[in-house]
DNA sequence: CATGAATGAGTTTTCATTCAT
DNA sequence: AATGAATGAAAACTCATTCAT
């Protein structure tokens, strides 16, 4: 028991915090709290992180960089720009879906954590926007700034995370997923 | 005269506070922050307004009924469902170009804002979904979950506000009003 | 009242951490003694001091240097080196009968402290050093590494001081002073 | 063989944790610091002393009683005053270039361990000055308070040390040992 | 004997809010 | 109305010590 205990501490922690982030937020998240919802005494946290800036940015950093190698991932196995975005949408869905209070720390979380980032660092939006200029060069997607298309991918995908965190969509974004491949194929063609 | 420099004074402190919310966040403004920024004392805020939270609250709220009330008047103006679409995107750029900080803090600010609106208040939200539910209703717009087809709106529009918060994109997404209602419309008609 | 409690709540703190720092040692005083000490609250310290490292560092450093100041003025009024090194043994001495509290705080919280004195700060062991070394070079003392004479001076002033601290000395070294500067210019001489 | 890792274990822990303590002070050295700095873990530290403060006044009790029985023989050896003294100055040199860190620890960590010496046990202090208390009432040394000539002559000694400490005199004090001997006499005969 | 995660009591620090002037 | 020192409650953090393995 101690072994797993001990083993998954760290994850627990981890864990216990996204989910306490993402329903009070960051800031109204206190030590105390985490603590409490793992059943550790507030200590212990500080055996695992150096301080709870830490904890927010060392969680957010590993998943944010580990989404944005998954997308990169998909959007290598296509060939065709289109095939590309609609493998990242999906992408997108499936991360959501799979755990939903994560997906939604990344998103809520990014406004303090994404100025940290080492400026050479890969993130979700690099990816889009690479796949989406290069579409754009091959003309694949009409002439357009690229950023613009990438927030428009963005927004079709992200919107409707928001929507579902508020109850005003279901949880399971993977049903709409042909459908905000779609919408985004259309909206960034639609110039 | 007493109720000019007081009007004043108060507008300075939500002008403040709502540029340093926007920078550093809600919860990580300090009260001394707010006060320093306007050049006034401490103590002097709790002349304007009983509490933080009733700044913020206030502050929130009375922006954000606003602009729903503007919104739903932008639509009224217009008969078809696209033309009051058109009219309500070309109105989120306008309200972001003439106070882009403002803006950010109503579409980043919300989280802990947005459940303490009364049940009834409507929102921009609720305005957009209403012509697109009518929209659909009329067969203006596929058959289709209304909520879905909003956030598609939302996200199409709000997206860009972010980028450009980020620098990805320039500050003036009036430029960028007619592509966004062409993107919008796609993405709603992209059944 | 109040202005009177406000000018000097800041010095009424120093003092109380002063003592409470010879007392008991700096990391053996807590906030809590020293508010209690003061007779306000913990939070309240922070409004004259940024944290406690920094409570200690400026009230070592002003009067570690106002003090280097004062020997600096002590010597240049005598024309001899003799005369200059008694001057300023006198103005120890007098130093540590007028506050023997303050005076041990200097000498025994140097250790964490003089590392962080900005790099030309005049100590009162250079303002002594410069005399003997010009003594030195003038002859008046026999030919020997400055450093060296410097230490023997001050051995033979300060740890009378750290023996007045520990009850093995009265506390008025003034009354000691022609012998001290007797003792530290025959140990200076006596190569 | 057991005995020997364990005491040598506990030599480690001992040096480890003096070298910290002459660093960083005792209060700021924490049990984590010594554990890594001997590359064993925290708990075990526990294995060989019952507490931080035992750790702490076992190393200096016995340092300091060992330090003042060698300083009582070599003034046993010597028949006058001036040569039990020189003795006795010659051996804080010793003690002082054989292990400057162990010396520099008894010489700055007093402050809290002095207090807690049995009544009876004599300390470098109570040697030396039973031999200048002799030595005044034989006559070899002028009339005075036996507590200032001791004083003078640690002041002579000791504050070399310091002053080694802070990288202004060499670190073998051996080679100034005559010239600290002929210092500290004309000091203490200097009335 | 060793490990190192966990504890828990303390310590420092923060900050919205109050209040005498 | 304005000031800003002071409060007090809560937050983050530290660390000697224990304990199950």
């Amino acid at each position: 028991m101690p072994r797993d205990r001990f083993t998954d501490t760290r994850d627990r922690i981890e864990h216990a915090a996204i989910r306490l982030f993402v329903e009070k937020g960051v800031a109204e998240t206190t030590i105390k709290d985490i603590a409490g919802a793992v059943g550790v005494s507030e200590g212990a946290l500080y055996r695992h992180f150096d301080s709870k800036d830490e904890l927010v940015w060392r969680t957010f950093e590993r998943h944010y960089v580990a989404f944005a190698t998954t997308l990169e991932a998909l959007a290598a196995k296509e060939q065709t720009t289109r095939a590309k975005v609609a493998a990242m949408i999906h992408g997108f869905c499936r991360a959501h879906d799979e755990d939903p209070v994560l997906f939604r720390f990344l998103l809520f979380a990014q406004h303090g954590q994404l100025a940290k980032l080492a400026p050479g660092t890969p993130t979700p939006v690099d990816v889009m926007r690479a796949v989406l200029d290069r579409g754009i060069a091959a003309r694949d997607i009409p002439a357009q700034r690229a950023d613009l298309a990438t927030a428009l991918v963005f927004g079709v995908v992200l919107q409707p995370v928001t929507f579902a965190a508020y109850g005003r969509l279901p949880l399971d974004l993977g049903s709409m997923g042909d459908r905000l491949v779609a919408a985004a194929w259309a909206a960034v063609t639609a110039v």
